[in-house]
DNA sequence: CGGCATCCTATGAGATACTG
DNA sequence: CAGTATCTCATAGGATGCCG
């Protein structure tokens, strides 16, 4: 199905092979998979409930969905606690760690660029608002 | 009747507050985004059915949609020629070009990690196929 | 060629209700 | 508590057609 991803021959004939970190972003940057990561790197160890309260908008049904498929991804690990009332614990795995430097990167970008985005918006909204030759 | 046809929906109202990456990852990392800025970074200067042929299975509607987000944020560059058939360049701008220490970053982590998730979706589903305790 | 305008559908995801 | 199970709805995005 899916070949080396970083390869150096750069034919793209295949869907996503026009970039080899597109099933990377996949993984990484699906809905909702930044705010759980990044939480749980920064929290530590959160039972269900604290995670969804940290969250505050996601649903339970999704955050279960995208727990489960950062778990299977290896990102994130879960511990069942056979107890009652059941007690279930998630926390980043060491896979998952390795992200941190990304995320710190992209923080940098922001922080840095953002304000240029910004201001990009600003005038195409500018430029929109007049009638002009597209 | 026409809304501001560039407007992206903010993947994120809350959770910015929970991931302060979330409003970058919204407007680098939303879907085909990543290919658009790769092959325009890697490609240089390309008329608009060349980008389309790169990515081969994007619809012409979707990469404009793209492309006006893109351009809107202030990370590529449109140049319309008056021309008959008329032409049109879209290239990375340099606020678009400071993306790529962050690409490479992935490119890497890819490189490094893959393998891993890709060992951890086996093990994952191997566990999944035998019956246990959830 | 580089698009919009339309129409249409598959999927994501919210709301709600219910269990072990 | 930590989920499932449904249901519904919005929308992303594909297919098609037309036009300057």
């Amino acid at each position: 199905m899916r070949q080396d991803a970083v390869t150096s021959t750069p034919r793209s004939l295949d869907p996503r092979q026009a970039c080899p970190i597109d099933p990377v972003v996949d993984i990484i940057f699906s809905r909702w998979t930044t705010p759980i990561l990044w939480t749980l790197n920064s929290r530590g160890r959160l039972r269900f409930v604290e995670l969804k309260r940290e969250i505050s908008t996601i649903t339970s049904k999704v955050l279960t969905e995208r727990l489960r498929q950062l778990e299977r991804d290896g990102l994130v690990i879960r511990t069942y606690h056979r107890e009652i009332p059941p007690r279930v614990e998630y926390e980043i795995s060491d896979l998952g760690r390795t992200l941190a430097p990304l995320f710190a990167t992209l923080a940098e970008w922001a922080s840095v660029n953002w304000e240029q985005v910004e201001k990009a918006r600003a005038t195409y909204e500018a430029a929109n608002s007049a009638p002009s030759v597209r």
